[in-house]
DNA sequence: TTTTTAATGCAACTCAGTTGCAAAAATAAA
DNA sequence: TTTATTTTTGCAACTGAGTTGCATTAAAAA
């Protein structure tokens, strides 16, 4: 497993994560950089900003792929417990500085908890 | 809006989620009825069934459609407050009895919560 | 500067889910 | 029951997110 290369495509999505505490749609992030890399490109260096912790990915309400880049990753190695949260109204997705509290099951042994809000965010509840 | 047709197929679906607590992905309801009836078909059918709170939809971990009738199901309106189980060693899914906390965000307005949780359910949880 | 290895572009593909439309099946009306 | 009305179905074609193989290009290492 080799370094991930530092190639202008990794530098301009890299420096778009450092610019925003936002969560983006990969479908938005290829749009945003359709002039400048190819959708193949994006999907891959999204998959190795991942691999790396850098980012972090999780599915919207429709079930599309995000990433963002919050204050718990790269702790090494990131482990999403943390909420989501979904804009109805202007379609605005952040990470929620909230631990979830994973219910205990009998005789399960759960692993993971992913927890997506809904609703209207600041700007949007009036 | 009419009421829902009692069709040969709306039976055979309807039937299915008498028979069974557990969730289904439409993909596999689809595989499961190919013979009976066309994919199109079900889709349309679970569409109807949800709007109508028979059954509920929601996203399994690889976003995916998945369709349960629960005991919360047909309570009027379905509310959909439950968490659901998937697990990633057979692939069950299933709803979760546990009434999920939805945390308070300030100046936010939560509408609703989706709670999945993975892991390994007790079959395979040796 | 050359060699090695990883990253990119492109086009073609996969797969879940949707849609338009004509034909068939339910229900309502007569 | 028969006819008229309305919903449902099948089919085939489509959409859109995400993936893949492969030749070319660009980084990093030698």
């Amino acid at each position: 497993m080799g370094v991930i290369r530092n190639t202008k495509s990794v530098q301009l999505v890299t420096e778009f994560f450092n610019s925003t505490k936002e969560a983006i749609g990969v479908v938005d992030l290829v749009e945003k950089f359709s002039e400048q890399m190819n959708k193949s490109t994006i999907y891959r260096i999204l998959d190795r900003l991942e691999d790396e912790g850098k980012v972090h990915a999780f599915l919207g309400v429709n079930g599309l792929k995000h990433y963002a880049k919050c204050k718990d990753c790269s702790h090494t190695e990131h482990v999403d417990v943390h909420p989501h949260f979904q804009c109805t109204s202007c379609g605005k997705v952040e990470c929620v500085s909230y631990e979830i509290s994973i219910p205990k099951l009998p005789n399960k042994n759960i692993a993971q908890a992913q927890l997506l809000l809904t609703g209207t965010c600041e700007r949007c509840t009036s």
